[in-house]
DNA sequence: GAGTACGAAATCGTATACGATAACTATCAC
DNA sequence: GTGATAGTTATCGTATACGATTTCGTACTC
């Protein structure tokens, strides 16, 4: 009653904070693709027990965080070539929806917030930071995404945005010459929607912006 | 051991069972929208106990099929007109992404029997047999899909599928002029397949097919 | 008569406990 | 020395139990 901090907290269902602290973990790379996550051991870790976490377990499977086998455990989902194909195809599509979706309820204050988010992504690339590079790429496209229409396709964004994360791949597949283009990219993005162009435009646009980090990604490997 | 009926049956998780039990039921209309689905009272129906049952439950609201309230409970998601724009226009997108990655991979004994079903569909409608008309009207993009390169996609497509269904929105909004439409732009689609159309107008085409019965719906509402 | 406060019932949330399954290890036979 | 097998350990899967929270009904007050 006396202490709000308390109750806030205890306003969350313990299941809820295994869930967050379970995949903070994995998002920022403490649980690493492979990882073991036994349930006893991540219920001590937290305080309290094997239930809540079970349940958080299998909620982060259901978003392809973890990969839960009957009677073995779960482990982090681990760094597979053709699992990154599918989720970059994926959010390829369903970023260039969003984006053309979004574009018509974009304002001029937006506009400048992204292009200061893209500036400091050019910066980024001169002090060579590929981890905040990556949080930047991520701040620009939610300033895009804000006033998106509909909430189901933010959340496929957003899932496709954790699978990536959980697989580290942003990072050590860093390749500065695509990160190079896609601050162009996004330069170019954001003049498409100033000018008002139609939603396919914008859309291919969009899309093309994602598959290419994708193909940058397939042209290393062959 | 001697009754590999009952053994099959135990190869399955509590868990697993329950979220196909109650997964069914609200996807036959068994448990219709708004439905109160009570953990004891359904453990006690499938006659196991309450956890897994709750995990199941967690499952299902994960998919969007069930609300889940803390301290209150779980109910069949509702007719919420606003949801089913989302989900029309998600699967607008991801149908049409599907079909356009698909199409390439789909030969001549695909489009036939794709073309038969489509028949089928066309014979029900003489009949004015909707629940028959929605199940064919699955099955023809099932085949389209059966060889679909990302499995990703698929699945989405097969939760927007299962939201719909839960939505029971297909059969008491069935406008009998939009499903004569519907089959005319299967066939349509069909042709585009074997004349090897490129991908963008084949992704172009399905997502209008979807869009056509999202706004036939809108129509009727204003 | 309407609104509020109190209490009881229903239901959820989590801890603990135990049985079931799979992985590991050590031993034995060859 | 290598392979198979039995026993042990670790871990999962589920049941039961109890505390916490919400909801509903009832009585009381204004």
């Amino acid at each position: 009653m006396t202490e709000t901090a308390v109750e806030s907290a205890a306003a969350q269902s313990k299941s809820q904070q295994a869930y967050t602290a379970v995949k903070a973990r994995i998002v920022e790379g403490i649980y690493t693709p492979g990882y073991r996550l036994v349930l006893a051991k991540i219920a001590e870790d937290l305080g309290f027990s094997v239930v809540p976490v079970r349940e958080a377990i299998r909620r982060l499977e259901a978003e392809g965080l973890v990969k839960f086998e009957r009677n073995v455990g779960a482990t982090v989902s681990g760094i597979d070539p053709t699992e990154y194909l599918y989720t970059m195809q994926t959010l390829s599509i369903v970023e260039g929806a969003a984006t053309a979706l979004s574009a018509p309820l974009i304002d001029s204050v937006a506009i400048a917030r992204a292009r200061a988010v893209n500036e400091e992504m050019r910066e980024c690339l001169e002090h060579f930071d590929p981890v905040r590079f990556t949080a930047l790429n991520q701040d620009f496209h939610s300033v895009l995404f804000e006033h998106c229409p509909n909430p189901h396709i933010l959340d496929l964004v957003h899932r496709g945005w954790n699978r990536l994360a959980s697989l580290r791949s942003s990072t050590f597949r860093f390749v500065p010459g695509r990160a190079q283009e896609s601050v162009q990219e996004h330069e170019a993005l954001l003049q498409l929607i100033e000018s008002g162009a139609d939603a396919d435009t914008i859309e291919h646009a969009a899309r093309r912006h994602r598959a290419a980090t994708l193909d940058a990604y397939l042209a290393t490997t062959n």
